[in-house]
DNA sequence: TCCTGGCACTCCAAGGTCCTCAGTGCTAAT
DNA sequence: ATTAGCACTGAGGACCTTGGAGTGCCAGGA
C-alpha cells in the first residue's frame, strides 16, 4: 500500500508545511526533497495518501497540508528525536543550576522548556509519592484553628488550615505535635497513614476530636492533592499562530489545570515520551494542538511529568527532544538537591 | 474651558464606545442620551474636547473616540465606583469562603476577579511585613545541603535549599535550630535581624561558617523576596479584544512577573483604588491596557496588591467596584483565618 | 451669544468583477 | 511505472463602485 516512496513523499509534506505553514504542493516538493522523480509522479503518490487520509486539500487548487492521522504517522514511523546542540544542553545546565529551592527549579524549568520550544510549556510539581516526610508542623492560629505544615524530604512543602474544632489548648497542640514527628517523621509517605492508625487512642479522650481532625485533614492532604499544582509559560507564543479553534479556547483551556493534569496523565508509555495529536486530545479547545510530554523523576522512579503544547503543525523532532532533554536534566538536578 | 455640557458629552462618548465598541458620532449620541441639545451643537462641543485632546477621530468621516487623556478625565472626574449587586457579594462570599489554605485563597481570589471583571487578574501574594515568625525548620538533606522553611503566622511559607557548606553534623543542625526558634519564633519578621545578631557567637567556633550561612539565607528570604509570587488567571479574556499593541506584546509583558510587581507596585495612594491608563503604562506591552488595582489587607495594614489588567476601553465603574470589593472579602477572609 | 437645520463634502467599508496563478487530474508517449 | 503536456479549477489580490455615516460650516432664529 504505502512504499518507501510515498512515505518519504509524506515526509517531506510533513517538513515542508512545518516550515512554511503553506499547503505544498508537488513541484516544490520536487524542488526542494531529493525525490528523484517528476512532480507528476508526485502528484499520483499525493492521490494515493489523500486516499488514505494522511494529507488533505484545503481546496481543488491548493497544495496539501497533513491530517493528524499523517502526522501520526510522521511521528511513529519517519521521524526520529533530535538531540539538542552542544549549546542548547549548556546554555540548560547552567540556567537550571542556579536554583535555590524546587517552587525555583519548576519555575525555570518551565520558562526554560518554552523557550526552547517557542511553545507553551507545561511543568507538573514533584509528587509526593516516593518521598518521605522529614517534619510535621502544627501551628495555632489564634482562635479555633491550627496550621499544619508537612515537609517532605524531597523539598516539598504541603500546608492546610484546620478549622470547626472546640478551642484548643496550645498544650494540646505541642503534645500532638511531638507524637506526630515520633510517628512518622522519616516514614515514606505511603507508609504514613498505618502509622499513624493508633494515634488517636494514645490522647487523653477529650483531646480526641482534635487529634482525629488533624490526622484526617494529614491523610487527606499527602493523598489526594499530590498532583494538583502545574505551572504554565509561554503562552504568549501562541498569539504568533492561528488556530482552527479560537486562540480564546484554547487559552481557556490552559487556564483549568484539571485539564492539564488529565492530560498529562494520560501518557501512555511510563518515563517515554508521549505525542498526542489534535483530536486525539479529548478536550474540545485543545483539538487542534498537539501535545508532547514526559515523565521526570530520579533513578528509574516517576516524580511528575512535563509536556510542551502547540500548533498541531510543529517541528515534532525538536520539540521531542528539548522536552526528553529537559525532563532529564530536571530529573538531574532533582537527585542532586 | 469644559463646561457642564462639554463634560456630559465626554461622559457620553466614553460610556457609548465602551458598549459598543465603535467610534461613536454626533446622531447616535443625541438619540441614547438625554443632552437635551442638536446633533451639531453636540458636534461643536466635540470640537472643543477634541482641541483639547480627550476624543480623537480616527479619520475624517467617522465619530469620535476617547484618547487615554479622556479616559484619565472619565475616571478622575465623571464617574463614580459602581458597587457590586447583592448577587455578586454574595457569589463572592460562598467562593472564597471554601478556601482551605494561604495557597487556595490567593487562586480562588484570582479566577473569581477575572470571571467578574471579565478581564485579567492579577493577585499578589500577601507580603511579610507584618507577620511574625511561628517556626523555623532546619532539614538536612543528606550530603552537605540543608533545607530551611520558615512559617510565619499569616499561613506563609517559605522555603531555601542552603549549599557550599562543607559536611556538617546532624547534631549541629539541631542545635541551631533550636537556637533559631528560640530567638526568633514569635518575633516580627522586622525583628529577625536584631535577634539574630549575636547567634553567631553562641555557636561553637568551627560552627560558625554554618551557622553564619543558615543566618543569611534567613535574612535574605525574609527580605528580599518577600512580594515576588504573583498569580495571573483569565489570560483568555484578552483573546476577545483586539489590541492596538499585537496580543503577543501583551501576554509577554503579562508573563514577566518582574513588570507585574512593579506595575501594581506603582499605585500612589495606599489603600486606595489606582487606575492607570493606556500610556502612562511605563511597559511598551502594555500601552494599550489599563490597570485597575488596589491594597488588601487587614485592618489598616496593607499586606499586598490586586488588580486587574484590560484594555483601555474598560469599563472603568463596574471594573474599579469588583477590584475594590474583592480587595475587602480578601482582607476579611485572611483576618478570619 | 448660543443653538439648530441644512447642505456639501469626505472617506471607510462592503460588495462586485476581473484576472492571475499555483496547483491539480488526466492522457498519451516513453 | 514514469513523465511531459495540457486543460481545468478555485482562492485571493487588485481594482472599481457605491452606500452611508459622520463631519464642518454657514446662515437663520431664539
Amino acid at each position: 500500500m504505502l512504499d518507501e516512496r510515498k512515505l518519504a513523499v509524506l515526509r517531506a509534506v510533513v517538513e515542508d508545511f512545518v516550515n512554511t505553514n503553506e499547503p505544498v504542493g508537488s513541484r516544490a516538493l520536487a524542488d526542494r526533497h531529493p525525490l528523484g522523480v517528476s512532480p507528476a509522479t508526485i502528484r499520483n503518490d499525493m492521490v494515493a495518501l489523500e486516499e488514505d487520509g494522511y494529507i488533505h486539500q484545503p481546496h481543488t487548487s491548493a497544495g496539501r497540508v497533513p491530517t493528524d492521522k499523517g502526522y501520526r504517522l510522521f511521528v511513529d514511523r519517519l521521524s526520529s528525536v533530535k538531540p539538542l546542540s552542544a549549546a542548547e544542553r549548556r546554555a540548560i545546565e547552567s540556567f537550571l543550576g542556579g536554583a535555590v529551592d524546587l517552587d525555583e527549579i519548576v519555575a525555570r524549568t518551565v520558562r526554560l522548556l518554552s523557550q526552547l520550544t517557542r511553545q507553551v510549556a507545561i511543568v507538573q510539581y514533584p509528587s509526593l509519592t516516593r518521598s518521605s516526610v522529614q517534619h510535621v508542623e502544627l501551628v495555632p492560629l489564634g482562635g479555633q484553628r491550627i496550621m499544619m505544615v508537612v515537609i517532605t524530604n524531597t523539598g516539598r512543602v504541603e500546608q492546610r488550615v484546620i478549622d470547626g474544632l472546640g478551642s484548643v489548648d496550645e498544650k494540646v497542640v505541642d503534645d500532638l505535635r511531638t507524637m506526630l514527628n515520633r510517628a512518622i517523621s522519616g516514614k515514606h509517605l505511603g507508609e504514613v497513614p498505618d502509622a499513624v492508625e493508633d494515634l488517636p487512642a494514645q490522647v487523653a479522650p477529650e483531646d480526641r476530636p482534635v487529634a482525629i481532625a488533624v490526622l484526617s485533614v494529614l491523610l487527606e492532604s499527602l493523598v489526594e492533592r499530590r498532583e494538583e499544582k502545574i505551572v504554565l509559560a509561554g503562552t504568549a507564543n501562541l498569539a504568533a499562530v492561528d488556530f482552527a479553534a479560537s486562540l480564546r479556547d484554547v487559552l481557556e483551556a490552559l487556564e483549568e489545570n484539571m485539564v492539564l493534569i488529565r492530560l498529562l496523565g494520560e501518557a501512555k508509555d511510563p518515563s517515554m515520551l508521549t505525542v498526542r495529536i489534535g483530536a486525539e486530545n479529548f478536550h474540545e479547545g485543545l483539538r487542534s494542538t498537539s501535545i508532547v510530554s514526559a515523565d521526570y523523576g530520579v533513578g528509574n522512579q516517576s516524580l511528575a511529568k512535563i509536556g510542551v503544547v502547540g500548533p498541531t503543525r510543529m517541528d515534532y523532532p525538536g520539540t521531542m527532544g528539548a522536552v526528553r532533554a529537559v525532563a532529564r536534566y530536571v530529573g538531574q538536578i532533582l537527585a542532586g538537591q
